[in-house]
DNA sequence: TCCTTATTGATACATGGTATCAATAAGGTA
DNA sequence: TACCTTATTGATACCATGTATCAATAAGGA
């Protein structure tokens, strides 16, 4: 169910076609966020980079991690432990799951409910424009664990 | 759409046999939240309550609205403004639809998505807790005005 | 290689939320 | 009703997370 199709150059070429120059705490912040299978908060990604490159400044980490969000290259977990993780976003709309028992992220098809949802737009006159769905639960290795 | 039964007196109920004592705060602040079309933050609480009970302390307001969303009064809107707002829980579990356009919270049935998601776990293997399910756009009023 | 300028990192600051603790007031009891 | 115990409150200080500032650095075109 977690097919992750995500691949580092592409997030480079993005920001790049973002008109920014590439620098390499940009390469180090890609990096840790492309291939964390747990959602990181900033505050974590920072601690992550600096193993790597002990001056990375935290305001850096913020911006980038602004940055990335706003090209929708991540994505805000909106959680139990708060709302300031964040997951990289995949190519296809998904919906997210996320494991209590282990952390992991997972992503699942969320095809069903977004027909779902256009229908529910026709009959109520709403237009929807956004939506956060995520759920939480055991995956089933911790399900089968328990 | 649109159809709040929200009864001040229950949460005071709901209040008391939690075992706390009955003070002016609670009730100053239960009618706050349950009479409010926006969502609230704490501090947007504790703004409005100091209109009509100017003493009313900061830490106090913080704590109430923790034990009110515990004991599931209110609820938690994971929005663009943040994640620090509340809205009063419906009896019925009910997928929140948020307007970007006036701010409002309207409910809306999530009866089909929760079949949607019992459906899916039979087949995943997952046990789904716990759901985040809110929608963003424009309600069916700001639609037309546009 | 040089030069311009976006980006960085250090620091100080703002905001949102929490811990502490003496003062207050609920509400049971006499 | 007055009293007494103790949960709750409000003021303050504190902490954590995130943001603004600005001189120093480094991208990358000329």
């Amino acid at each position: 169910m977690r097919s992750r199709t995500i691949n580092p150059k592409d997030w480079l070429t993005a920001l790049v076609e973002s008109g920014v120059r590439v620098t390499t705490v940009q390469e180090t912040l890609i990096d840790i966020f492309a291939h964390s299978e747990y959602p990181l908060s900033a505050e974590q990604a920072w601690n992550v980079a600096r193993q790597s490159r002990p001056k990375t400044g935290r305001a850096t980490v913020y911006r980038m991690v602004e940055k990335l969000e706003n090209l929708g290259l991540i994505r805000r977990v909106h959680g139990y432990q708060g709302c300031s993780h964040f997951v990289p976003t995949l190519p296809e709309l998904m919906m997210l799951f996320i494991c209590l028992s282990c952390g992991r992220a997972e992503y699942l098809d969320s095809q069903p409910l977004d027909d779902l949802i256009q229908q529910s737009e026709h009959t109520s006159g709403r237009h929807i424009t956004d939506s956060r769905l995520q759920l939480f639960g055991a995956c089933s290795d911790c399900q089968q664990k328990a």
